[in-house]
DNA sequence: TATGAATGAGACTTCATTCAT
DNA sequence: AATGAATGAAGTCTCATTCAT
């Protein structure tokens, strides 16, 4: 009988659990969803707080506001795939062609196509809102990763494979028919017929910018 | 009596200025500014009245709500400008080359540079609180401008200026570095380094889409 | 029948009336009030405003945060009443005796039994909340209503009514049972038995306290 | 076995100090310290649970409610006081001047410069939210402490060392001007010049009152 | 036509209280 | 016995919208 009644207990499901470790990331996650599909004026804690399974009161046991949970989010979410593209080039050991197809399709495959395509949609829309933020992702995502490709660019017209261009003029463009479709495919996902398609887009994007900057 | 009239009118020296034919535009120009500033959730219709140069209930005497203000922003400003071009492809009768080098210039001249620049902003913001509106500028301002310069592209082809390629694709890759410019520039305007050079990035865009795509 | 719509709308009761002028004071008075009853912290704005007759919102345009209507109400109640004070002393021809006790009797007819009497209670609650206004207080208030007995007791003194004293505290001794009184008065108000007589009192405070300082 | 248990307990160190008897009179320290500073409503109970070195979910194992700890504050703190003034009375054998005196000095021994002088502070201050307590002050603690006086003055007019007063207004006014600089010191403590002597004030306080209550 | 005082719904944030650990 | 993560009610403040003037 006793046992009965410990067994109960023990079963009996707990109104919320203890997940002091789990709930920044839960939280984060929650919020980029949040923020991205309706800007950061509109987003309601609340929303955020229920999307990721908590009441309101919990969100402000990990972050200080509203202002500070956008910050983290843009913060911590970005800078880690900056990085990953940067070990990729490192290791890299193919023809600058290859090296800017690859890191083309990796984009796609780790921000354009994942939650994270969000970010740069939060950047252009709140960038006025967060002038340090934007400061801090200008630098550490954008420029660097204008740099990163920069840097495949100038070792493409050393070896001889690319025309002579100015590096970081040419990275911003292999970029940012990148960046653009990350940003519109989201904001015009509702309008978009279901015959685009995405892969035609990027190829046809590495075609014609290697065919234009490739020698001869 | 028409004379009785006429002269109460001239005498009574009225408080205000009556400009129900301005208003609507100076309205429009100032909702225009501070939408794209802030955002829309972000923005108080007090700013916009404030720098229409009247006071909050008089938007309402011109415009129903916050959001059909919004509206009409969008709507009412962009729309001349796709024409515009239209009359520009259809006027034109040099080569299918310089008509796209044309075309992207002309983007520039009279959106990216100018206060246009920021309706594309917008939309990329707001579209997922918008979706009607978002339908009405995708069909009427992406879709119609992607159509005319695939309808360029097109011609190149026909005339062996350019390679086979998918034109609606073409298109939009010809068009998405400088939307995104345009974005960008905004949004960032506060980092970038005075050394950026927009005319070389448009030049450079025009050299490497232009070499890609054609012949050979 | 045109006449009739006229009249009816004429006579209709609007749902609020503008009041510019008044609201100020009105706001005040009603915050003065719920302060002196509920204290700063558990003192509810809503209840501010419903007692004056309008809604939360109003309360906002006319201050400009729940301590922005604390302070005023601290400030714009309280000085008049010494400036008073100090009239009455100095337009008195009487001898020092009587002046105190005239002092003693107006304190108690302009402060002690009216609305004013919450001022030095929610000083004495809320000093350690605002240390700014407090300096305000004790310098504007307290300090100048001590020199202005202090004033009338040297008066005294130097005339031979009076034994000699520090005049200050001599001061403070004679308004002292005032203060505690109509700070206690309203503490304790249900908790009086009806025969406590505040004429009583403040008779024998006087008594006692001219009988204490008069020569022999 | 046992000493296997003995063992265990010895080896594990044990997380909490278990504190059951010290406990309450730690945390009604703490909350005295707390409430009087901030007042009860802007008081965190997390704030008391720190100074008393424990944390929140601890306040709650000793007492039911914020509430309930103020109450017991109040109730627990004060009425000692009163039973060793009402003692001394007893005990005294000199005169009823030697023993207003005495009396006098001692409750600002005992009251007004320790942590006790908060208790008439948030008397005064809260009064109006706890009815039921206030009742319990007001009879246990204010009209006890009249009483006490009272009796004395009472004894001082039958051997005729006063004059023929009303005693309960009598000891209302020799305890006043203490209970008033009590509350004040505490709300003007930063304001009050080092000059202000609270000796002298005492002094002139027994001096001017039983001058004037002394027969002749 | 224009104003801006007044409204009131709604959001962020705090914190007493509970309860899983 | 003690902790502190989680809850949720409640309050301040903002601002789109209305309407008396």
């Amino acid at each position: 009988m006793a046992q009965a009644v410990t067994q109960r207990k023990r079963r009996a499901k707990p109104r919320w659990q203890r997940r002091k470790d789990e709930r920044p990331a839960e939280l984060l996650a929650a919020a980029l969803e949040v923020f991205v599909e309706k800007g950061f004026a509109a987003t309601k804690l609340a929303d955020v707080a229920r999307r990721a399974g908590v009441t309101k009161g919990t969100v402000y046991l990990y972050f200080d506001s509203k202002e500070a949970l956008f910050k983290a989010v843009v913060r911590e979410t970005i800078v880690p795939v900056i990085a990953q593209g940067e070990a990729l080039a490192r290791a890299f050991t193919g023809s600058a062609r290859e090296l800017v197809e690859r890191l083309v399709r990796e984009y796609w495959r780790l921000v354009g196509e994942t939650a994270l395509a969000g970010i740069p949609k939060l950047m252009m829309a709140e960038a006025a809102t967060f002038p340090e933020l934007t400061r801090f992702y200008y630098d550490e995502v954008v420029t660097r990763g204008h740099r990163l490709m920069a840097g495949v660019i100038e070792r493409g017209i050393k070896n001889g494979e690319f025309r002579p261009v100015d590096v970081m003029v040419a990275a911003k463009l292999a970029m940012s028919p990148l960046i653009h479709a990350t940003v519109a495919r989201r904001a015009f996902a509702s309008c978009m017929p279901e015959t685009f398609n995405v892969q035609q887009y990027l190829d046809t994007h590495i075609d014609l910018y290697l065919h234009g900057i490739t020698t001869q």
